[in-house]
RNA sequence: GGCCCGGUGGCUCAGUUGGUUAGAGCGCCGCCCUGUCACGGCGGAGGUCGUGGGUUCGAGUCCCAUUCGGGUCGCCA
């Protein structure tokens, strides 16, 4: 039976007493985590979002009614206690902030009674996702969770206050906006006003924090939901928060500079990690050639290196025959791991088959120096010393060679020592290695639409040097686009923008868009910049990768209050879901197929 | 759309080469207990093994399909 909470205030949270308030009468709130009923004597572990605090009843305190009550309390049964804080009575609790106090309790009311969780409510579940998100809000009572969401709300003060005082403006643009195809899918929503036509929910604010420059407001930021309609990872959601800002003005120097300093302060405050500025910067293409990404984890070795050179012309079809169809022959060198048992280098090739790669060749340089290689009969002891050389191979090395498209090569050997890295353990949470990658190039071709698509966007300024190129060789032409990138995940990324009219109309013609095109994707852009644009940049963050390797944790799930699941479906709401026949009438829409 | 992993009492798991009434810990319920904090003691309830089909004398165990959840490739300007 629930009772009113009338007449009683909560003076503290449970963390918020130590023993500096023995003696004090106190008034607690919040949930019972455990019992403990010796008889005549019952402890209450009651938690709330700061922690635990023991309450103590005993009948010459809280009276014969009070007694009864409290030996009906269960677990998440939520409880008000008015007490006394007094020094534990027994062994003081190493494992507790509150460990040397407990309040004996005079009053007790149970404000609410609860059903037995389907699961435990502690810290460091290993529960099924599955029933996790059923019951989220469960979930969300349990430690952890409540840590990280606490630091995710930290990251969003530090920000806020970081980039006020930087002169930037918190400024909101509309959820309910125009579709532009490019890029990913969007998510839709009808209009009833106008029957047939749709808003799209934003992928990002781009273009309106772009107008918010033509407008005059110089720095702009904001704090934004952002929707895709593509599927799910553990580091994507449909729906994810953008720190997203603007600046005008400005160079690439300029918005690294100032991220530099906000990312430093919100490390040091939030997890009190020292970020060294300045931050590392290498370009895209040494990215790749080094290792195999443009989100390089430099946490470990293991580069790559280019044995083109070495193998060719040597007997080993798989390489020469990747080397004439224009690809290349590269290599890892996994130190120290020439005792990989056979199994285990297996999966490995097994590893690579997943990114398309037609093999893995390897070479074991047992500790007596003698080889072991899957393609050893092929080359020569010559050929295969020099291969060794070029890998700086030394006895009790693993090497490994992938051979195939240059593009293909990157993705195997980039995510293999991932891969490698991740299974020796040398992928350490507490280490942080910022890194930004630069230079990334303007355009990619695109197989399947036969044309150049934008890496980044379509206002991506090109870097100066490339202007020239545009026309001739679009493919070599580099952006002045940036990512910032946090021990091998992208935390961010932006661009200096084009604003000049003359630049832009060549890029849309480089897209392949006619001007008629370009018009009615973007005119609201293109007749803004006609009436004075300032020169600006941006970049935007991933908020929920950014506290998720703050938290130290493997999935943006854990640091989401409400995510959603693998197929973008929410377990405890169960949307998205059907809708009365009156509603779709009202959007002028019917269904036309449903999928069995 | 492809590939990989998983689904056994409320939770987390174990279940040998297919073999009699499917186990454990925690939780839950009842009784006892005045210093517990992984409280303790005694007793108890609770599952037909995600679902459907098949093989077999016999299936949690093998096969097929399907469903649910996770990871990943494609996709994510």
């Amino acid at each position: 039976m629930a009772e009113s909470m009338k007449g009683l205030k909560r003076s503290h949270r449970c963390t918020e007493l130590s023993s500096k308030n023995i003696g004090e009468s106190v008034t607690v709130m919040g949930w019972v985590q455990k019992r403990r009923n010796l008889g005549s004597l019952i402890f209450i572990d009651l938690r709330d979002r700061s922690g635990l605090l023991q309450i103590m009843f005993d009948e010459n305190d809280v009276k014969a009614e009070g007694f009864a009550k409290a030996e009906t309390l269960r677990s998440e049964f939520v409880i008000a206690v008015k007490g006394d804080v007094i020094k534990r009575g027994g062994a003081v609790n190493e494992n507790l902030a509150t460990g040397d106090i407990e309040i004996k309790a005079t009053e007790l009311r149970i404000l609410s009674e609860a059903l037995t969780p389907p699961f435990p409510i502690e810290e460091d579940s290993n529960t099924k996702d599955e029933l996790r998100l059923k019951y989220r809000y469960l979930d969300l009572r349990r430690p952890d969770l409540q840590k990280n969401i606490i630091m995710r709300s930290n990251v969003a003060t530090l920000t806020r206050s970081f980039l006020a005082e930087e002169g930037f403006l918190e400024i909101e643009t509309p959820m309910l906006t125009k579709s532009t195809p490019e890029g990913a899918r969007d998510y839709l929503v009808p209009s009833r006003v106008h029957p047939g036509t749709f808003y799209a929910l934003p992928q990002s604010p781009q273009l309106f924090k772009q107008l918010l420059m033509c407008s005059g407001y110089d720095r702009y930021f904001q704090i934004v939901k952002c929707f895709r309609d593509e599927d799910l990872r553990a580091d994507r959601q449909p729906e994810f928060t953008q720190i997203d800002m603007e600046l005008s003005f400005v160079d690439v120097d300029d918005v690294i500079d100032v991220n530099e300093r906000l990312l430093a302060k919100m490390f040091k405050e939030t997890i009190g990690v020292e970020v060294p500025l300045p931050i590392q910067r290498m370009t895209y293409k040494e990215a790749m050639d080094r290792f195999g990404s443009d989100k390089p984890d430099t946490r470990f070795g293991m580069e790559l290196k280019d044995v083109s050179d070495i193998v060719k012309g040597c007997g080993f079809g798989v390489f020469t025959s990747a080397l004439e169809n224009g690809g290349c022959v590269k290599g890892i060198n996994a130190n120290g791991q020439g005792d990989m048992p056979r199994k285990k280098i297996d999966a490995l090739v097994e590893f690579v088959k997943g990114y398309g790669a037609k093999g893995l060749a390897y070479l074991i340089i047992s500790e007596d120096g003698t080889y072991k290689s899957s393609f050893s009969k092929f080359m020569s002891e010559e050929e295969l010393k020099a291969l060794v050389d070029a890998m700086e191979g030394k006895p009790g090395d693993l090497l490994l060679f992938a051979a195939d498209k240059t593009q293909l090569v990157f993705d195997v050997l980039g995510a293999l020592r991932i891969e490698i890295a991740g299974n020796l353990g040398l992928l350490d949470k507490n280490v942080y290695n910022f890194l930004w990658v630069t230079e990334f190039p303007l355009l990619e071709y695109s197989e399947e639409q036969d044309r150049f698509v934008a890496k980044h966007h379509p206002f991506t300024m090109p870097m100066d040097e490339d202007l020239a190129i545009l026309d001739t060789d679009p493919g070599k032409v580099r952006a002045k686009a940036y990512d910032i990138v946090l021990n091998g995940t992208e935390i961010g990324g932006g661009s200096v923008r084009i604003y000049q009219s003359d630049i832009q109309e060549k890029m849309f013609e480089v897209l392949g868009f006619t001007k008629e095109e370009a018009y009615e994707r973007f005119g609201f852009l293109l007749d803004a910049f006609k009436y004075g644009v300032p020169p600006h940049a941006g970049l935007a963050y991933g908020l929920d990768r950014l506290v998720m390797l703050m938290a130290k944790e493997d999935s943006i799930r854990d640091v989401i209050a409400f995510p959603k699941i693998k197929d973008a479906s929410c377990l405890m709401t169960d949307a998205p879901n059907v809708v009365d026949d009156k509603q779709l009438d009202e959007l002028s829409i019917k269904i036309s197929k449903i999928e069995e």
